[in-house]
RNA sequence: GGUACCAUCGCCAAGAGGUAAGGCAAAGGUCUGCAAAACCUUUAUUCCCCGGUUCAAAUCCGGGUGGUACCU
């Protein structure tokens, strides 16, 4: 099978994933596939930085609006849409480029993590939860040790969410398993001082309040979406609506979305650190780190 | 000016004579189906300052400094 080639944009949050990415997809015909677990949602915009038309300045951009607000979407259905979306632009003769902040979403598509392995069984899930809420952790736990004991032993034991899924994958006989990935990656790191990056954050999350995100979360609202859907649980939703509700005023609200930002931005940098062959470009010098990426993936290109 | 109360990590805070809980933040980390999720580790030789009592003081006493409340 012939793999496909692709380049890869990552970084934390708020580093300019999305400007470079045009930058280059105009200079390589590139398309622009996103890998955001936000951006997929239709409605969702001012909060989770979607990119603007005007800023997409003509380039195709997929994997964003693919969803309504009230959907469900995992990593699994990234990589299916992901793949698919590879295979058409590459037939187009186009440069597939991947942008996007979402780790496991591009390390599934990378290292070809086959998710395909267990479905996801809700009515087990919903027994799975009720043993939680009965047993803690400790009964979840003791459920693995018996189905089986080799995942138990690598398990994190207080994490209710990995407990979960082991005990889905153990029902089913299941393991962790790979397939062969159809694609030929050069990934890029986008980084910049933590420091500069915070204040960013900072700045753009003002940003983000003064552009109407409360308006945004409001008309969500109103469509009936609560924090019970999986886009409402996203950074800058989850906060406006507990402001909405009464529960914390409005500069704790804009102080929580600031935190938390920042905390995702170091989960993100962390992430990428445990991924290898990584090609890390410090873009406080933005010239520099167009010509550093142009080099790299006009050589990607020839061999 | 007088009286009362308070002063413990960047922030909130427990502690009441026996050798500094906890939460948040911060830093580091984990990662195969909610991943903007979930979870883990680390972080005060020292309690505003000075002196005293005591085997032992963040805890008791005296003085200073700062804050808060009330009174004149």
């Amino acid at each position: 099978m012939k793999k496909e080639k692709v380049v890869f944009i990552l970084g934390p949050t708020a580093v300019g994933k999305s400007g470079f990415a045009v930058e280059l997809a105009k200079k390589f015909n590139g398309e622009i596939i996103s890998a955001d677990s936000v951006q997929i949602f239709k409605g969702l915009n001012i909060g989770s930085a979607k990119i603007t038309k005007k800023e997409m300045q003509n380039v195709a951009h997929h994997g964003i609006d693919i969803c309504e607000p009230e959907e469900e979407f995992s990593a699994f259905n990234f990589v299916q849409f992901t793949e698919e979306k590879i295979q058409e632009i590459s037939k187009r003769k186009h440069l597939p480029i991947v942008v996007g902040g979402t780790g496991l979403y591009v390390k599934a598509l990378t290292q070809g993590y086959n998710f395909g392995g267990t479905n996801k069984d809700e009515k087990l899930r919903q027994e799975l939860e009720d043993l939680l809420k009965n047993k803690g952790v400790e009964g979840l736990f003791e459920l693995l040790q018996k189905l089986d004991a080799h995942s138990a032993e690598t398990i994190d034991k207080n994490n209710p969410v990995r407990l979960i899924r082991a005990i889905e994958i153990a029902k089913n006989n299941g393991r962790k398993t790979y397939k062969q990935s159809g694609i030929e990656a050069l990934v890029f790191a986008l980084e910049r001082p933590r420091e500069e990056l915070y204040k960013d954050i900072n700045a753009r999350t003002e940003k983000m309040f003064k552009d109407g995100l409360v308006q945004e979360v409001q008309a969500l609202k109103e469509q009936g979406l609560t924090e019970n859907n999986q886009s409402m649980r996203a950074i800058g939703y989850k906060e406006v609506l507990s402001f909405l509700k009464g529960e914390i005023s409005k500069e704790q609200m804009v102080e929580l979305v600031k935190q938390h930002s920042r905390n995702y931005a170091k989960r993100q940098i962390t992430f990428l650190r445990s991924m290898e062959g990584v090609c890390y470009i410090e873009v406080s010098d933005r010239q520099k780190a167009i010509e550093q990426m142009e080099n790299k993936i006009k050589e990607f290109l020839k061999c």
